[in-house]
DNA sequence: GTACCCCGTTCAATCGTTTGAATCTGAGGC
DNA sequence: GCCTCAGATTCAAACGATTGAACGGGGTAC
C-alpha cells in the first residue's frame, strides 16, 4: 500500500528511503543526483526510485548546501520594480538561470532597505552569485561587494573601480536616435538626460554629444537638461527645455518613462508632436507603442542583457574581469512621434 | 595585529572564532544569536565580539538552516514583472518581510517556466514561506501547493478550494467606478473585463453588474467585453465595444494597462475622451496620470496588500484558514478621462 | 586451488551550527 | 572542612546530505 507524502508528519530523509529500499543511503544519494560513476543493478535502481516516489522524498536543500557549498540560487538586486526596463532584464536572466539548473530570485533595494543592507542580507550564503542591476554606486555598497565571497557582476551599469560588468552600448543607442533625427532634417536637437549618478545616462549623453559633433551640429548647454528616469522627471525637464529662448525642433529623451512625461508636458504647452517637436527615446516597452502619439524608440536587447549577465556570472572565475558591451540587435522603431522637419 | 577578513582563503567558522577568543564555540554561537539566557562575563563577551570582528566571521546560513529548519527567506511568485501593479505589492511585501527579520525574494512564473515548476523549485527548502500572487490557478499548481510543507498564501487571488488568501475588495472598486459615472449622469455604461480565468477580473465584473443593478441600470451582454490585462487587450476590446449598434457613453475598464489601450483605440476611432466617452479604471499607477487624457482611477492599497500578505503568512499556522478582504483606503482619483454626460 | 579483478554496495567522515545537558569553579553558609 | 549553589563555560549530539575509500563475493585466468 502506498503511503502518501503526507503520511506521518516528519520529513522523509535519505535514510528513510534507504531503509525502505533496503540499501545504503549512499546509493540513494547517488541515484538522486544521477551520479554517472555509479554502478548499480537495474532492479536495485528501480527499487530505490520506487521508494523515492513512494515516500515522497525531497532532498533537504540546506543539508545539501552545507555539504556542497552551493545553494542553486542566484540573486538579482534591482533598484526598483516599477521600471519596466528591469522586467525584461529579469525575464532574460530567469530563463538563463533556469537552463543552467539554478533559480533566480530578485529583490529590490533602495526603497525600504538600503542597497548595501540588501547585499549584506542576500550576499552571504543565501545565493551562489549576485547580479546588481542599475542604481547608483555607493562606497558602502562597494565595500560589501569586496567582502563577499561569492561571484557578482554589475548589470546595465559600469563601474571604473570594479571591472565586472555587462552593459548595453547606450552610446550607440543615442547615436541611432540622433542619426534618425538628422535624417529627418532636424538640426536643433535637444537632449533630456538622466541623473548624473546613473551610468546609462552618462553613456547616452556621451553618445549624444559625439553624434551631434559628427554631424557638425552644436549643442549649447541649454539644450541639455537633466531629469529623473520617471514620467514626472521627463515632464519637468521638458518644461525647462521649452522655456528657453530658442526651442529645439527635436528631442532625444534618455528614457522611455521620461519620454512619456515629455509628451504629456508638450501637450500641456499646446505643442504638437511630431508637428512642432519630434521625440525619440531609448528602450522599446509596451508603453512606448500605446501612448499618443506612439513613441519612436531605439530598441535594445534587454532580455539578452539579462541572459548574458547570468551566463557570465556562472562562467567567469570570481576574480577575473568581465567587461562585456552588447551592441548587436539594436533597432530603431519608427512610430508617430518623429517626422521630417516642416 | 588584525587579520582582515580576506586573510587565508577558507571560510571563517565558529570554531575559528572560538579558538581566537579562547572559548567554546557554543559561547560564540550564543553571543552571535544574542541568546538572552546566556550568562557570560562582560570581558568574555568583549573578547568574543572582538574575535568576530577581527576574523570577519559570517555565520554559514546553510548550516544554520539545516539545524533550525528555517532559512530566513520568504518567496513571492508573480506571473509577470512587467505589470506595474505587482511592483507596488512587492514593495509592501519587501518592507514587511524586512521588518520581521526576513528577506523577500521574488520570482516570476509563466514565462520561461511554468508556475508549477517554479513552485516546485522554490517551494521545498529554499524558502520558509511562499506567497503566490495573481495568475490563473491550475490543478497541477494546486497539487504542488498541497504537497508543500511550508506555509503559503495566495495574494490578490482567491481560490474556492484553498482558503488561504489575502485580496482587495475588487467588487468595491467596481462599485466606486460605476457610482462615479452615474453621478456624472451616465446610464449607457459598458465594462471591459479581464480574462475569465483571472480572479480579480471576476470580482470586478460582479461588482460592476451589482452596482448597475443597484442603480436600476441594465447591461446588455454586448456591453460587457473581455480583454487581456494588457494595452493590446484593452485596445482590442474597445474596438469590439465601439463597433456595436448603440455605443456606450462611459466605460469602466477593469485594468489600467487595458485602459491605456482603450484610450489609444478611441483616439484611433476619432472619439474624444471624455467628450464622447468617459473612461474610468482600477489601479492608480504612475502611468495613469501621464497618459492623455490622464485617467480617472480607483486607487487601491496595493502596498498594504503586500504587507498584510507577509504578516498573515508569518502569523498564521499553516493549516489555519486565512480569508482577508481589504476594503479600506479606496479612493476615486478624478482626472481628465471622465466628464458629465453632455 | 589460489590470486586477481571488477561489480555492486556499504562505511564513515565531513560540512558549520544549535542547544539541552553536563561540568567546573569559586564563594558562601554552617 | 564540607556541602550547596549559582554562575560561567564546555560537551556532545543532532540536523541531512555528499563522497572518497573500503569491502565482499563471484567469476575468470592460470
Amino acid at each position: 500500500m502506498t503511503r502518501g507524502p503526507r503520511a506521518g508528519t516528519k520529513r522523509v530523509t535519505l535514510v528513510d528511503v534507504a531503509a525502505a529500499a533496503g540499501v545504503d543511503k549512499a546509493i540513494v544519494s547517488r541515484v538522486v543526483n544521477r551520479d554517472p560513476t555509479l554502478l548499480i543493478r537495474p532492479e536495485t535502481r528501480t527499487r530505490v526510485e520506487a521508494a523515492i516516489v513512494d515516500l515522497g522524498y525531497r532532498p533537504n536543500l540546506s543539508a545539501r548546501s552545507l555539504r556542497t557549498a552551493k545553494t542553486g540560487i542566484l540573486g538579482l538586486v534591482i533598484p526598483d520594480f516599477s521600471n519596466p526596463v528591469y522586467a525584461q532584464i529579469i525575464a532574460g536572466a530567469e530563463a538563463a538561470a533556469l537552463s543552467s539548473g539554478n533559480v533566480l530570485v530578485t529583490g529590490s533595494a533602495g526603497g525600504a532597505v538600503s542597497p548595501a543592507a540588501y547585499l549584506d542580507l542576500l550576499g552571504n550564503g543565501r545565493v551562489d552569485g549576485l547580479l546588481i542591476a542599475g542604481g547608483a554606486p555607493s562606497t558602502q555598497e562597494q565595500r560589501i561587494l569586496d567582502g563577499l565571497d561569492i561571484p557578482w557582476l554589475l548589470v546595465n551599469r559600469r563601474d571604473r573601480k570594479s571591472r565586472r560588468y555587462v552593459i548595453l552600448d547606450d552610446a550607440k543607442s543615442a547615436h541611432m536616435a540622433v542619426e534618425h533625427l538628422v535624417e529627418l532634417g532636424h538640426t536643433e536637437i535637444a537632449h533630456i538626460a538622466g541623473p548624473k549618478t546613473t551610468d546609462t545616462a552618462q553613456r547616452r549623453l556621451t553618445g549624444f554629444t559625439e553624434a551631434m559633433e559628427e554631424h557638425g551640429l552644436r549643442t549649447p548647454a541649454s539644450r541639455i537638461v537633466v531629469g529623473e528616469y520617471t514620467m514626472d522627471g521627463g515632464a519637468e525637464a521638458a518644461a525647462k527645455l521649452m522655456s528657453s529662448r530658442r526651442r529645439p525642433t527635436a528631442i532625444y529623451v534618455a528614457n522611455v518613462a521620461a519620454a512619456v512625461g515629455v509628451l504629456h508636458q508638450l501637450a500641456a504647452l499646446d505643442l504638437s508632436v511630431p508637428g512642432d517637436v519630434s521625440v525619440v527615446t531609448t528602450h522599446d516597452t509596451e508603453l512606448a507603442s500605446h501612448v499618443m502619439p506612439a513613441l519612436t524608440t531605439v530598441r535594445m536587447p534587454l532580455r539578452e542583457l539579462g541572459a548574458r549577465a547570468v551566463r557570465s556570472l556562472l562562467d567567469t572565475p570570481p576574480d577575473a574581469q568581465v567587461e562585456l558591451l552588447l551592441a548587436d540587435d539594436f533597432t530603431l522603431v519608427r512610430r508617430e512621434s518623429t517626422a521630417p522637419l516642416a
